[in-house]
DNA sequence: ATGTAC
């Protein structure tokens, strides 16, 4: 099938050069201008040719101006280093090149002093998912990712595995009572409750960020879509565990994965955009924007970004205490991790911010969680310090297909023998969910084995995430 | 990822 839009490899077809004038000329290709592909290839050969005579066209005025002051515009452009430096990549073997290849571009920032791909890697804007980078006093909000403070937060009860079984419609009916999925859903008022978070200091951090606290109320203890989920499961310790005092044996667990809704992407969206205003960085760098941690913008979208990591954090809190108290039993183990943000770190004696956008922290003997999908098992873990990846591990299994691959290719009937098979009850999800979208789990953990020790596994068995493409409560 | 945007 012939693509009807044009895209960057036509632009090149034409004598278009992968920089600034191109970024332009996607720009404007992304308008409804009422022309056939044909017609608008031959505009921007014009324009190519003839900048001069669009000077005063109201659609290519801003391509035809780029092209002629091109040279100028290079000019003022942050250098690139020649080389990237050297970083590992785990399971190389498993990850697309467009992840390697942005991973490449990462590695030639000024700011950069180390970076790794976790073998969960895929392509995402800037850096790709599953990608560490360590810089310089400098934050990239993309290099964060939009979801601000993703991360995971694990619950195990004082119950036995057979609860699952036993208690089963309650179980499902305690998910559909005390969780709110869907892009943009929030609660309504008298379903609302209330969290220290709203009280935090940031929130005065400066107007913009303000404004952000109603819908951070409206949306605390919701989880989304995509692959967010909250999920019931059974939780395997082989062996007793010290540190978190939990005997051998199989337990009741819940398991949650989100971020920070709309409150973090409005955040990434601002300041995205604010870096890209003050760090020009040439075309194929330039979702690597960063901004200097002692500028003004710098520090706000760190203050912002923290905010944004203890909201998401209040989040997973409203629904781990929400469903504790439906089910009425005893906590023995908490633990949680963020896997999209950035913290302060010591890397080979110096300090350093390392970005984790996609990936599980994993210092020694820091615990993490490492979900795999709802069919798979996820993994409680425990951080080995291996410098090589920065402290770092996979944030899951990672995605073999695009969503768009997986609605097309994907069946519902083989999902559906997939989780009867595993014993796995789902409530909403599309597709573009489905295990079989997934990396295998097994293949990423033996590609991490020098990163993290597995502690504990859990198995997903009610599992609940967004409907799929439906707007109802 | 989000209920958005040249």
């Amino acid at each position: 099938m012939k693509n009807k839009r044009i895209n960057g490899n036509d632009l090149i077809a034409l004598g278009y050069k992968e920089n600034h004038a191109m970024g332009v000329a996607l720009k404007i290709n992304k308008k409804r201008l009422g022309l056939t592909k044909e017609e608008m290839l031959q505009k921007f050969k014009d324009v190519l040719e003839t900048p001069e005579s669009f000077l005063v066209d109201s659609t290519f005025e801003p391509l035809a101006n780029v092209l002629l002051n091109i040279e100028k515009i290079d000019d003022e452009l942050i250098t690139l280093n020649d080389k990237p430096n050297e970083y590992t990549v785990y399971g190389a073997e498993n990850i697309e090149e467009g992840a390697k290849d942005q991973m490449n571009v990462a590695m030639t920032l000024p700011v950069t002093v180390a970076g790794a791909l976790m073998p969960d890697a895929h392509q995402g804007y800037g850096l790709p998912i599953g990608g560490v980078l360590a810089t310089k006093n400098a934050i990239i909000p993309y290099g964060v990712g939009v979801d601000i403070g993703c991360r995971m937060a694990l619950s195990v009860f004082d119950l036995p595995a057979t609860y699952l079984d036993l208690e089963h419609h309650k179980l499902k009916k305690i998910l559909i009572d005390n969780t709110k999925f869907g892009a943009g859903h929030s609660f309504l008022k008298h379903e609302r409750s209330d969290h220290a978070v709203l009280d935090n200091s940031l929130f005065e951090t400066n107007a913009f960020i303000r404004e952000l606290k109603d819908k951070a109320w409206t949306q605390l203890g919701t989880s989304g879509g995509g692959n967010h989920f909250v999920e019931f499961g059974v939780m395997e310790f082989k062996e007793k565990d010290e540190v978190l005092n939990i005997e051998k044996g199989s337990y009741l667990a819940l398991l949650t994965h989100s971020g920070s809704r709309g409150m973090g992407a409005t955040i990434a969206d601002h300041y995205t955009k604010l870096a890209k205003e003050l760090c020009k960085l040439p075309f194929k760098a330039q979702n690597l924007a960063y901004l200097d941690l002692d500028s003004e913008a710098g520090h706000e979208y760190w203050l912002a970004m923290n905010l944004a990591g203890d909201y998401a954090s209040a989040c997973h809190e409203m629904i781990h205490v929400k469903i504790k108290s439906a089910l009425g039993a005893e906590l023995l183990a908490k633990v949680e991790n963020h896997h999209n943000f950035a913290w302060k770190e010591q890397f080979n004696g110096e300090e350093v911010i390392v970005h984790r956008k996609g990936a599980t922290p994993a210092s020694k003997d820091v615990m993490g969680i490492i979900p795999g999908s709802m069919a798979t098992p996820g993994f409680l873990v425990r951080g080995k310090g291996e410098e090589t990846s920065i402290n770092s591990a996979s944030h899951g299994a990672g995605r073999l297909m695009s969503r768009t691959k997986a609605i097309k290719s994907l069946s519902k009937s083989d999902l559906s023998s997939l989780l009867a098979d595993n014993g796995v009850t789902l409530i909403g999800a599309g597709m573009d969910e489905a295990p079989m979208a997934y990396k295998d789990i097994h293949t990423v953990m033996a590609a991490q084995k020098d990163l993290v020790d597995i502690v504990a596994t859990f198995l997903p068995k009610i599992v609940r995430m967004a409907d799929d493409g439906s707007r109802e409560d």
